[in-house]
DNA sequence: CATATGTCCTGAGAGC
DNA sequence: TGCTCTCAGGACATAT
């Protein structure tokens, strides 16, 4: 379930791949369904192919690969958005299974001065079990309309947003506060089990209401919020017990290690050793939670 | 407009 | 053992 702190160890695990030019855009036979990828792969060929990596960026809980010409690197003209939802891995190596491999781009490092013979080629790879996940590619005004107009399906980025901001974008809403901080269009990169953890860090019960928080408890939110989120890319995210997530050379994470209340029932909470860790469902989500030191 | 619910998907694990 | 059922939660579509 990659997350922001999951999507961030994606991101930097491809960093190498910038300068690199793509070769060929290749999505594997598959027997399944096939994966979502916009617009259709003869286009997204002829639109990249050629075309060098420039930057690698973060947008909530994608991956953005910004594409431009050799000569005019500093500009990004399109990018390339992977999204992983439940089960997609960005990976430079080693996909997990072949028949789960859903679009490569074949890069060569092009040879300093002059043309083609691949020196030192390299993949990146998308692979997702569940088939949720989807390939897109935007132009530049595109992007900009989809993830930073003011259409906004993205809001401000959790790791960027003020305290101000925070408070400002949710004080008014009747939500439950653990279901709000999921809304991405409020708060971009928050998913399900970041959400519990982050309200744990904080005291806030999750199902309290977000006009009912008083101003000092948006200031603990937006603390936790930093906290959890930093310590968990320190981490390099969350590998669950299914073993899904991997970083982009195939490895596992090491947050899970330091989860607090995530599919923690029954065992005692590390901030007051008193309580109990509860479950309960929102959104037809899970919550974990300390009854005891998360008051409403 | 804000908020709530339904949908997609696969494989692990439970229960019989 | 082998079958059926439930569940996990990303983003988005549709309903209230």
């Amino acid at each position: 379930m990659p997350e922001l702190p999951e999507v961030e160890t994606m991101c930097r695990g491809i960093l190498p791949l910038v300068g690199r030019q793509v070769a060929h855009v290749e999505r594997p036979p598959c027997k399944r369904r096939p994966i979502a990828i916009r617009p259709r792969i003869d286009v997204f060929r002829r639109r990249i192919e050629g075309k060098t990596i420039v930057a690698v960026d973060r947008a909530g809980k994608r991956v953005v690969i910004w594409l431009g010409d050799r000569q005019y690197k500093a500009r990004g003209q399109e990018a390339i958005v992977i999204e992983p939802r439940m089960t997609g891995l960005v990976l430079l190596t080693n996909p997990p299974t072949q028949e789960h491999l859903r679009f490569c781009l074949r890069l060569f490092k092009p040879a300093s001065g002059t043309p083609t013979r691949s020196t030192g080629e390299s993949n990146l790879l998308f692979w997702d079990r569940r088939g949720l996940g989807s390939v897109s590619l935007f132009s530049a005004v595109e992007f900009a309309a989809k993830f930073q107009g003011e259409n906004k399906t993205l809001g401000p980025d959790a790791l960027r947003i003020t305290p101000a901001e925070l408070r400002q974008r949710l004080h008014y809403s009747r939500r439950h506060i653990k279901v709000a901080l999921l809304d991405q269009r409020a708060i971009a990169g928050i998913g399900n089990l970041y959400a519990s953890e982050i309200l744990h860090v904080a005291g806030i019960h999750p199902a309290a209401r977000c006009h009912r928080l008083r101003n000092q408890q948006w200031l603990r939110l937006h603390a936790a919020m930093h906290l959890v989120l930093e310590d968990a890319i320190y981490y390099e995210g969350s590998t669950l017990s299914d073993g899904t997530y991997r970083n982009a050379l195939n490895e596992a994470g090491g947050y899970q290690n330091h989860h607090r209340v995530y599919d923690h029932v029954g065992q005692k909470c590390p901030t007051c050793g008193r309580g109990a860790i509860q479950r309960m469902v929102q959104a037809q989500r899970s919550t974990f939670f300390c009854p005891h030191c998360q008051n409403r």
